[in-house]
DNA sequence: CTGAAAGCGCTAACAA
DNA sequence: TTGTTAGCGCTTTCAG
């Protein structure tokens, strides 16, 4: 493994001069400089970030902490945060939680420990241990759901308004038996939707029947169950799910009872990925600006870490509801950039 | 910041102890090992990994370059590899390439300075540049997809194979147009399909037509220009597509023709993403084992770790052609595990 | 413009 | 069983 001293002794010079070369800022004679690039280039060198780390006591690395790896709105979010991150010149440790908070936990104290520079989280639970990075000064972003200890720069979509008024429409459209189907009671935005929802009946004079509110892992299988109860219970014409991948078991037991979806019941969904308008019962989408939450987040973070004295900032983004899908032309908007 | 000098004085040992007693290993008496327990708790003291890699030359992270995060496919390989990697105490760092050779040798030479103690990668690119990490006996392990120099592990799944049987069951079953979308030239899988395509098609005696064959990216904007070529040429009644991302791409055109599948035009795709079975103008699916796939590619890298010596190994795993999918009841088989 | 030297926080011989 | 010591590879004063 060849090192700075190896360049060094090569290029007749210091490792001091080396370090400067290759940082490229301190004035160095272009002479010797171009003698250290040529050695270094000869000798395949290649700089040890653990011990520029260790030196400089950060890493250029951000911990990029997210609820499921499977769910398309997280893969957005995180493609908005990886391409800010990477064009600052940071790189993106990704971390799967499962929406599980001791494997959350688990991950914050990883990246505490890497000493990261900054650390991004679709928290799972609103008391994740973070106050260990924000008492060292490491800056932390909450992305899509508030943290417990709201010192932390925050990026939140207004799902709330979006639930209340889909099911506005729905109940306006003549709906009488609307459900509801979101995540785990922990979780912010699954909370955040059922009050939406209740709003809306509400708003509409309509009492809640508590029987069609149903809590379930933010998954498919999470749908499936809920969906199952739900029907075991008794007929509904509309749900809201909160989530693509609730959605996708959702419409599976539909589909596996032979009810048709609008004409027996109508759901509406949150997040659009490109499939939803492909499903088979169909499902109208909310579509939330996932792409954008990703980069706001990234942008919020770096922010504060030129500023690290800045109070904590909030950024709300707004979740809107898709036109009623016609069945017969399905354009494939791509609100959020797509790869290709 | 608390260092463990801080934690040696105040529990009035040396680093050294501390450290002994932080690893576990070496035998220290209980007594100490308790008072250095003590004083590392009440400093809030927490180890700088940093410094322990500098000092030990590895890093206890792998690096896991895949081609696309928003590919279900691949997430599902993601979450084979991660909980291996977990269980066996190493993080993992996971970078997108976004089917960009310049991005995938990017983070190889990230990956490279950081000295991962191993990579995995599904290579977009034949020639990724591995070699320097190899040359450093850094453990490589190819998934999906070969890498040119193949002094390094290797998990593959047969879809070669698959591809020919579904094609096969096409022509057998009366298709007489049938067509083939796969992935960009460079991507062996891509290239491997349209092999198993043109074997079934030389087997069954029927000619193959290059105007049949398009070639694409492997997301939906790709599936959906192809599909948009193919059908603009001519009238086509089966089609194979490379995976579930082109699928999408591939159905929105065909519904939006008017067409019904698969009655007009059967569509075979690969990958069982959950929705895949809930698709409108529907889709028979390939599955592969996308998680036993990550989980055996980690299991390489572990045995490589521990037997720097050993000779390179290929696992091959297969792919298997799913029934054709009965419309009214649509089982929620899940032959990879999912979250709960 | 360049070099010497100190040290980031930790681990691993080697002694004691 | 514990301490001393010598670095891992790099950056950064401080001199020159």
């Amino acid at each position: 493994m060849t090192t700075m001293k190896d360049v060094a002794s090569a290029a007749g010079v210091s490792t001091a001069t080396v370090s400067r070369v290759l940082a490229g800022h301190a004035a160095v004679k272009p002479e010797t400089a171009r003698r250290v690039h040529d050695a270094a280039s000869s000798l395949g060198y290649v700089l040890n970030p653990l011990a520029r780390s260790l030196r400089q006591q950060r890493s250029p690395v951000w911990a990029l902490v997210i609820a499921d790896i499977g769910n398309p709105f997280l893969t957005q979010v995180a493609r908005g945060v990886e391409d800010v991150a990477r064009t600052a010149g940071y790189s993106v440790l990704l971390c799967n939680t499962d929406e599980d908070p001791e494997k959350e936990d688990g991950y914050i104290a990883i990246a505490d420990q890497y000493r990261v520079a900054g650390l991004l989280i679709t928290p799972t639970s609103t008391r994740a241990a973070v106050d260990g990075l924000l008492a060292r000064g490491v800056p932390v972003v909450a992305m899509d759901r508030p943290l417990g200890s709201s010192a932390s720069d925050t990026v939140l979509i207004d799902s709330r308004r979006a639930a209340r008024e889909a099911v506005t429409g729905l109940v306006d459209a003549g709906r009488r038996r609307v459900a509801c189907i979101t995540g785990p009671r922990r979780v912010f935005t699954a909370e955040e939707r059922v009050l939406g929802y209740r709003e809306a009946l509400q708003d509409s004079g309509v009492e809640v029947d508590e029987d069609l509110v149903h809590y379930a892992g933010f998954n498919e299988a999470g749908g499936r169950a809920a969906a199952q109860a739900l029907l075991d219970a008794g007929p509904v014409d509309g749900v809201l799910v909160a989530n693509s991948l609730m959605a996708v078991g959702v419409l599976g037991v539909v589909r596996e009872r032979g009810l048709r979806a609008p004409e027996d019941v109508e759901i509406v969904a949150f997040d659009d990925a490109p499939w939803t308008s492909l499903l088979a019962p169909s499902v109208r989408v909310i579509h939330q600006p996932a792409y954008a939450l990703g980069r706001s987040a990234a942008e919020l973070l770096l922010d504060r870490l030129e500023q690290p004295g800045r109070e904590a900032r909030t950024v709300m983004l707004t979740a809107t509801l898709d036109p009623t899908p016609t069945p017969a032309s399905t354009p494939a908007s791509s609100k959020d950039p797509t790869t290709t």
